[in-house]
DNA sequence: GCAACGGATGTTGGATACCATATCCGAATC
DNA sequence: GATTCGGATATGGTATCCAACATCCGTTGC
């Protein structure tokens, strides 16, 4: 066996079951290879971005090893890499934690994205196919289908693979990738407030128009309201942190001193 | 003794010395405690972005270990480090070398650059002071020193700071980070053409005049001229890297096929 | 009563030794 | 010439050990 077995029914990261066809037959298919590394960074960051280690939690070398059922060493090359993503915050001898961004930090996170997608958008437009129309509305098919469900969990990727679609024909990769990074990070935060159900169906809305706008090829428009749709999307996520987290340090103030 | 020596006289990442002073006395000044792991990132940034190891370059864990002093892990660590920032690539089983940037993303730098940091002096020139300014001119100053006296090493910092020194105003830490990557990248390449003098002048024409244009809070003019001034840059880079990397091609089929 | 001191304690940062495996390279083979 | 078959070598990873550091907590001293 290549993979590590858990003593005790933990997590367990298994490289097994994937690459084991038929005895005596040979594995056609490109096997995913992956480095124990590799799959601790990526079971680390969906955990941090899914808010299963909220802000601020402390995340100890020992039992992510323990319950991965890998040593110490993956698990702190995978630290290291989500650091320079920005979803993990080093203090020297003290660890890691979840990374916390200030309310000015996310002010800036939204007008930074702002900044690129409308520009991501505005470059992809002339470049669209009917193709490209019908996968968005595809997606924004399923969208909807998960919000009615209630499944919070999907949505996130649901959200990024429709503005993915729309700033693919754009062929720019590089920029691609940052704007990727932005989203893990807002998404983060905007999976707080999807209870709010008047930010759904805005959000819905919103994302309805600006497909209509791009399937019209009406590049300012479409641009106008990407922008706007981020934007807007910050103002609110803003005024609930700022509420959200002026009760809590009364809370914390409270509790301390009592 | 704190730190590690070297064995045999090679590079050495040493913890002492700062941390020394005299017997009985009390360090007054904040000792720089600083991780192996972060001051071999630093190290190796450093290198690699002054051009000591060139691009595709292999980075052995080993050697690297050896020549400063520290065994595999903080290297290890660092080099996952850098591979977040875009410095480094990973190839599993076959180790990290020097990242690549092809033309494509060598374009989109640039104008990701120019949206950003056109945006951020835009924002920056309303909250300027006269300290701002005399700070600029100091930093054009040293700039055309450093220019005069081939100082090409130094080059990459300053103009990084003057930049800087333009955007601080506008309180926006967090676009400034992500600026900042990709100055590390831009400056990585536009070192390679710094022989060619017509560009050092053009360059300092261009930043004299984005500071005549701040010191007169000409916003529009400012914001106009920055964007203008990264896209000259990058439009230079991209028609050297292409003529520099056809002719290295075909030394190589060359080589290859004698 | 309260601040300062001085251990316990636990965790990180790092070293070292060791091993399995993937990749590369050259030689032998067909 | 193309292919196969071994070594070399470096990486990815484990296990174990240790020093430095942070933090908690009880004690001392004022």
């Amino acid at each position: 066996m290549t993979g590590r077995r858990t003593l005790n029914g933990k997590t367990a990261i298994v490289k097994d079951a994937i690459m084991r066809p038929a005895v005596g037959r040979v594995a056609v298919f490109p096997i995913k290879r992956e480095t124990l590394t590799g799959m601790t960074a990526d079971a680390l960051r969906e955990r941090i971005l899914r808010g299963d280690y909220p802000e601020g939690e402390p995340l100890r070398q020992d039992a992510i090893a323990d319950e991965f059922g890998v040593s110490r060493i993956p698990v702190r090359e995978a630290l290291r890499q989500l650091e320079a993503e920005g979803l993990v915050t080093f203090n020297p001898h003290r660890g890691a934690v979840v990374s916390t961004l200030s309310i000015q930090e996310i002010i800036e996170l939204f007008e930074v994205r702002a900044e690129l997608e409308s520009d991501l958008i505005r470059r992809a437009i002339p470049n669209m196919t009917s193709q490209d129309d019908s996968r968005a509305r595809e997606i924004l098919a399923a969208y909807d289908a998960a919000i009615r469900n209630g499944e919070v969990m999907s949505w996130g990727e649901l959200n990024w693979q429709f503005h993915a679609v729309l700033y693919a024909p754009s062929n720019r990769l590089f920029t691609l990738g940052i704007v990727n990074k932005l989203h893990q990070q807002s998404d983060r935060y905007m999976r707080m407030l999807l209870a709010l159900a008047h930010v759904e169906q805005r959000a819905k809305q919103e994302h309805r128009d600006i497909a209509v706008a791009a399937r019209a090829r009406d590049v300012k428009r479409a641009s106008r309201l990407m922008r706007e749709h981020i934007l807007s999307a910050g103002r609110i996520l803003v005024a609930f942190l700022e509420e959200h987290r002026s009760a809590r340090a009364k809370k914390t103030r409270r509790r301390a001193a009592p």
